[in-house]
DNA sequence: GTGAGTTTGGAACGAACGGTTAACACGGGA
DNA sequence: TCCCGTGTTAACCGTTCGTTCCAAACTCAC
């Protein structure tokens, strides 16, 4: 194994990701990836494959780094109801403080390119049953430790947070309004009373 | 003002209109809008000039045809609260039975474009805050009826109802599965119980 | 019938697209 | 020291992009 690679894969994969998850597949040209990747054309060819390959890897990466990895971090939380309502509110404080208008990776992928492209379809889908389930499970949990009302159907209310999840994070894109996004989150509070 | 145009604006128009709506503005290209529409290129060009005035003319189009005229059509509805929950069965029942995954051209357009063109965010902001004022008026209309109960918040709730709807369209698009789509449903029509 | 004014189809434009290639730079094993 | 295989680099490929242009086709007033 001479020589190793000069940059590393992980860290030009990230840039990817950032610049898809920004503009999307189609308005993120590859000169735009090359640049902000920084590495050369042909090492992004020989590294990664084609476009496509490229973005199916960045979008593994926003489910496993973002998506998994925050719930993973929130499945064990004492509290359960505040596990699923710390994700709205945060979602809520970035984009108010940092003014991120980026939104949800998955989401935005879903919209553009699910109904096109059924391998990227099921990544998404896959993301964004898990995120359900995330709810489902922290509902059930809330709900053996009397954190939660009994009567709030688990399988249902966590179908209607994904909506409402998703919903906000359109929203972010959009009508990046404080009030507007801390109702969708009060509404969220709502379901879990 | 000799010799009239030998096609139909509107009818050239709504065929543009659902070529961007199915595939968004960067993926239709202006070869599929010219085979689409069944106008020349130059036509295209002289009547609508560029693809982003002919994308902003479509989402306009959309807006006036679809949003605006759906919700005037159930604004005067005797029963305010189907009047909200129709719109949230009939995209349900139009995805389960027609099997269509457009989903809806302005919350398409709120998450490709709103981000980086403001004049296309106004339109799609608009039209959304539209929708959020009608479900707002028909809580109204429903409570002075005693057809929703008095202590549902109507602006609280119109924005939740906003949140799920959207949802619903990114789920319509990425994962139509009946039962997820009629938990969304289900979840509007308790907010209004 | 003729001329004026429009619309039409299609060729053609430069730029940007996604993708390839061949020459060069480098480091470990023989 | 001389390969050999890999990584890097920049130039280059054919295609498609959005857009422009123009000659032919056409309608209507005169």
């Amino acid at each position: 194994m001479p020589w190793q690679k000069q940059f590393d894969v992980d860290d030009a994969l990230s840039k990817a990701m950032h610049a898809f998850w920004a503009r999307g597949y189609e308005a993120t040209s590859m000169q735009d990836l090359v640049d902000c990747m920084g590495i050369n054309r042909g090492s992004l060819y020989a590294t990664f494959g084609d476009k496509r390959s490229l973005f199916i890897e960045a979008v593994r990466r926003y489910d496993r780094v973002h998506r998994e990895a925050w719930v993973a971090s929130r499945a064990g939380s004492a509290a359960p109801r505040d596990a699923i309502l710390d994700l709205f509110r945060d979602v809520v404080a970035t984009v108010i403080e940092i003014g991120s208008r980026d939104g949800c990776m998955l989401v935005n992928t879903a919209l553009e390119l699910s109904p096109h492209d059924s391998e990227i379809a099921d990544i998404v889908s896959h993301g964004l049953t898990e995120m359900e389930r995330f709810f489902c499970r922290m509902i059930e949990k809330g709900q053996a430790q009397g954190d939660i009302a009994a009567r709030v159907d688990a399988v249902e209310t966590a179908r209607a947070l994904l909506g409402l999840f998703i919903g906000l994070r359109v929203l972010s894109r959009s009508r990046p309004e404080e009030a507007l996004l801390r109702s969708i989150t009060h509404q969220a509070e709502a379901l879990l009373a």
